[in-house]
DNA sequence: TCTGGGGTCCTAGGACCC
DNA sequence: TCTGGGGTCCTAGGACCC
């Protein structure tokens, strides 16, 4: 059996917890300070009730509610809520898994007798999560990870479920598709398309005509997500935290232009800052990495490209002078560029770098900047090129 | 003032080697 | 000399998640 744990609308109830001047109230966080230039990356219930969701443009949701409180994004806080409550949680069982800063995964088979039933494991944890952080939990416990996501996603807010093949089919009637993790809009559409809308339609379908339809891989996905036969739930397992591996796969950024630009200059000043917050990162985590990748958003379309280099590197002018290459192989003029990312994958642990002289003594010089910037604030020591664009 | 920014995984096709 | 299969790496793009 596993414990799904969802927190409700984290960063505005761990906002709304450091601030009681905002608890009651309609608060939105946004992913950037300017009010009104952003999207919703977290609303309160207060706000919630107004329709406001996460991803909506911040424009459109002080549109409804005007005197929502707004707060920035501050990634810091969280994290630190998000650890503390990790470790509380290994309380009730040695194997927790943290997949999002916002959602945890327990291993609870087994511990029925020493916490009474599985229900009352999940009550136990929500009253200990409220009283140590006043923080609001929903909680979803299943065979399986896709289920346990499934209740939590079904009973928030405050909600506690536990899904067995006992209640299964009755929790899933007329239940829609898209309420699945891993279920988006591209996936619904395809399943409407051949009249399947509910989740109990999804389980009744015949394998073969889900992999007719979306292949090999999503198809058997499809078919098992809903079943609890655990000796063939590897790929209902796939989605989940159990496989996951928690060394990053790629380290990147990217950045909405304040305004549209095609001046080369411009757009390699931003590319430069992009490399280097993306090599302090790296260094920070202690990875090089050999492939470069770079992310151009038009007004239109968008398009990645990337390289794969011999040599890896965290050196955020090499990152620069990488993606600059890479950009310049786009056949034709540079498009009007809208926003723009750069990110390092190919990702490889610091340890197994062979270090060269010349790199040794960069590699002195990048560390005592990023010891200056720690200490006297981001970009205290920049790039000059940076003046153009001036990050501070 | 009119949609962020951070990720993961999968697939298909091409290049290259054995 | 010609042909083919299999494996691996790389790239671009799609889909999805929070």
């Amino acid at each position: 059996m596993l414990m799904h744990i969802d927190m409700d609308a984290f960063f505005a109830s761990v906002e709304q917890q450091i601030n009681p001047a905002l608890r009651g109230k309609p608060v939105i966080v946004g992913s950037r300070d300017n009010k009104y230039h952003t999207v919703v990356a977290a609303a309160s219930y207060e706000a919630k009730a107004y329709g406001i969701k996460s991803g909506m443009s911040s424009y459109e949701a002080l549109k409804v509610c005007p005197h929502a409180e707004f707060v920035a994004c501050d990634s810091a806080k969280y994290t630190y809520v998000s650890r503390e409550i990790f470790e509380l949680l290994h309380d009730y069982s040695p194997c927790v898994e943290h997949s999002t800063i916002d959602e945890f995964d327990l291993r609870i088979a087994g511990l029925e007798p020493i916490f009474g039933s599985f229900l009352d494991l999940g009550k136990l944890i929500k009253k200990r999560i409220r009283e140590a952080f006043g923080l609001n939990c929903s909680v979803g416990i299943a065979p399986t990870w896709i289920l346990a996501k499934l209740g939590t996603k079904i009973r928030k807010p405050d909600g506690l479920i536990l899904i067995n093949d006992a209640n299964l089919d009755t929790i899933i009637k007329g239940l829609p598709i898209e309420k699945i993790c891993g279920i988006g809009p591209a996936l619904t559409a395809h399943l409407q398309g051949l009249g399947v809308f509910s989740c109990d339609q999804l389980k009744t379908t015949p394998q073969e005509i889900l992999i007719d339809n979306f292949g090999q891989s999503t198809g058997h996905w499809l078919y098992q997500v809903l079943r609890t036969d655990l000796s063939r739930s590897d790929l209902v397992f796939k989605v989940g935290p159990y496989t996951q591996n928690l060394e990053p796969k790629s380290i990147g950024h990217s950045y909405t232009l304040p305004r549209e630009t095609r001046d080369k200059n411009v757009i390699y000043a931003w590319l430069r800052m992009l490399s280097e917050m993306v090599a302090e990162r790296a260094r920070k985590s202690h990875f090089t990495g050999r492939t470069v990748a770079i992310w151009i958003s038009s007004k239109n379309d968008s398009s990645n490209r990337q390289k794969t280099y011999s040599i890896p590197t965290n050196d955020g002018w090499e990152i620069f002078v990488r993606s600059r290459a890479i950009l310049g192989q786009k056949k034709g003029i540079i498009p009007v560029v809208k926003a723009l990312g750069v990110s390092l994958s190919g990702l490889i642990s610091d340890c197994a770098l062979p270090l060269l002289t010349e790199q040794k003594k960069r590699e002195a010089l990048l560390s005592a900047m990023d010891r200056v910037n720690a200490r006297y604030g981001d970009w205290t020591l920049s790039p000059a090129v940076l003046n153009l664009i001036n990050p501070r």
